[in-house]
DNA sequence: CGCAGAATTGACAGCGTTGTCAAGAAGAAA
DNA sequence: TTTCTTCTTGACAACGCTGTCAATTCTGCG
């Protein structure tokens, strides 16, 4: 165990008089500050080692004129919560290792007030940086105050046009390639579950998608059925019911996220109708519920976690006044084959 | 919009000046403490509004040597990512209304250098508060960091003897209640996916089910089989093949959590058994999957944003020094009945 | 009116760190 | 060696706020 001997924490003060320097070369050792002679280095480190030496956050913060912390503003809902959580883990692996603590800050993305929420966290809080996870990155209103305050920020999985602030993957490509994939199994009469319209990724999705099926020569007025959702399995749920209730059920469901495209599984299940057999089902994400659906969802798999990591990254660089990348970085995703889409009977 | 003029947030410097009183006085208002005239706070608070000024936090902390931060440590697995972020919900808005930031701190509960990381973390970010969530509520270890930092600390859903820093459901009753519901539906023959068996809370819920059949006169040793999980969804795959393989299933399966329980339908449904025609399966907490698994499981539903709110309350209260109480506070829980639970066949 | 006691206010010294700047030490070039 | 750089180092003043304590202004009451 650690040595301990003291109740109150080693300051600044302590380790100079131990190491018999001044605090002022104490502190270029905490922040790596070039021009120390080893030997004093040496010293220094020893000293910290003793006394079991932290920096003080808040002296610090107060006199570098930062917060060392570093907020995540996503969505407060909880339909996303494997979402938030892996971008959680993401986030704070970088941000830790970079000496910056990680707070959270969900915000009703619905609500008007959210403009005047976020720029009261931001002047209360003053993190060195922000996070921003789909829908609120893409909201202008977001943009709008981050840049008003000149707060720091990389957003991760934007809809818009990607400046060099923002890691994502190439959502239409990815809904492309899905698409490919049930057309190659035999489909042509597609139900396509909308995701919610303010989150852009969503749209992407869907432009890939509608690709695919143009390529293949599908009509899109005729073989394409889109039913709005919300991103909620509940909103699949809904989706499914009413498409169950056209005369004619097409051969495959696409949902723009596997919530949806469970919700719908659910429904149908419900209504005894047989997937894959009757129809197949296939999502986008590749969450948890993917996996746990009966029968499990062919999807599309995104590197949350790393992505989330990699954008902590940018902004921990851009904080250090590092040269960062000036494109958006596009990490690969991937096409996820279980067993929720078949051939199309009669094929 | 506000009016920021300067690009410089306002400083209490900046108000007192504009209010004419000192910088201590513009303290006064601003920590809401007691003696100041009502015409100088209003003056005081008309300075504030006009100037948009926000005390600084870093400042703050150091002057008054506390941080504003509180720490939600918890178990960094992605199965409980719904629970997780229930808690966080929770915490957060009572700590935000009372002006403290909330940190996340997922640490890897099997790790056996937790104990060095937990104190690290303390030691380095000094938060005001810690809440803590199973299993990680559970280590011994953990406790025993915490004292040492002298870091005041609320527990919830712990497993053991609960002291006043607790909040928790009675989960030996809850799942007494449950079990009691399959018996007066006809069963007497039970499978039990034990939890994992760190998490104490698990245990409990054992305990209550195991009372429910001794009160029922049902025979422990014969008709009740024990299969260990470790609350994954994964695990409860894992159990009910282990039971498909024995000579005889008993009518029904409990789940310690709705992870193992979904795991379990989802399961016997890949061998073709039918839920809840064939086998009834319970689960525990009401988490999400609990309604998206297909049929929706009966459980016990466990309030789990309110209890983290009131976590947070309790330890906020302490750390303002107000008098808290005594006992531990338990939530009542609720039985949810959905489809997944059925009268056994020949009854 | 005068006075004790309470209420209100402000001056000032930290809190533990970093930034600035200048001084001293070491190294390089002559 | 001398002189000019380049490294190292430390003194000291912030950073924006709170705690202490003393000064001042009110109150109520005799």
């Amino acid at each position: 165990m650690n040595k301990t001997n003291h109740n109150k924490p080693a300051t600044i003060n302590d380790v100079a008089l131990a190491a018999g320097v001044s605090i002022k070369t104490v502190s270029r050792v905490v922040n790596n500050e070039p021009n120390v002679r080893q030997q004093t280095l040496d010293k220094v480190n020893a000293a910290i080692a003793k006394l079991n030496y932290r920096p003080n956050l808040s002296a610090r913060g107060l006199a570098a004129q930062r917060s060392f912390l570093i907020t995540i503003l996503y969505d407060n809902f909880l339909a996303h919560s494997s979402y938030t959580t892996n971008v959680q883990l993401g986030v704070l692996e970088r941000c830790n290792a970079a000496g910056y603590e990680v707070l959270i800050h969900p915000i009703e993305y619905d609500n008007a007030t959210v403009y005047g929420h976020l720029k009261q966290h931001l002047e209360r809080t003053r993190p060195d940086g922000v996070i921003i996870t789909p829908p609120v990155a893409d909201s202008t209103y977001v943009h709008q105050v981050l840049a008003e305050m000149a707060t720091p920020y990389v957003c991760l999985s934007p809809g818009g046009e990607h400046t060099g602030n923002s890691v994502a993957i190439d959502d239409e490509q990815a809904a492309y390639d899905l698409c490919q994939h049930l057309i190659e199994l035999g489909h042509s009469d597609f139900a396509l579950i909308e995701g919610h319209p303010d989150h852009i990724a969503m749209a992407a999705r869907e432009k890939g998608i509608k690709r695919a099926m143009r390529k293949a020569g599908i009509r899109l007025t005729k073989n394409l059925i889109k039913i709005q959702g919300n991103n909620t399995f509940k909103s699949g749920i809904d989706a499914a019911s009413k498409l169950l209730r056209q005369p004619k059920l097409p051969t495959a469901i696409i949902g723009c996220n596997d919530e949806m495209a469970a919700g719908a599984v659910h429904a149908l299940h419900k209504h005894g109708i047989n997937v894959p057999l009757d129809i197949s089902v296939c999502g986008f994400d590749d969450a948890p519920i993917a996996e746990q659906t009966w029968p499990p969802l062919t999807t599309i798999r995104q590197p949350v976690k790393q992505m989330a990591f990699h954008a902590a990254n940018l902004l921990v660089d851009k904080l250090s006044g590092k040269a960062q990348a000036t494109d958006a970085f596009h990490f690969s995703s991937e096409l996820i084959v279980r067993s929720s889409c078949a051939t199309p009977k009669g094929k």
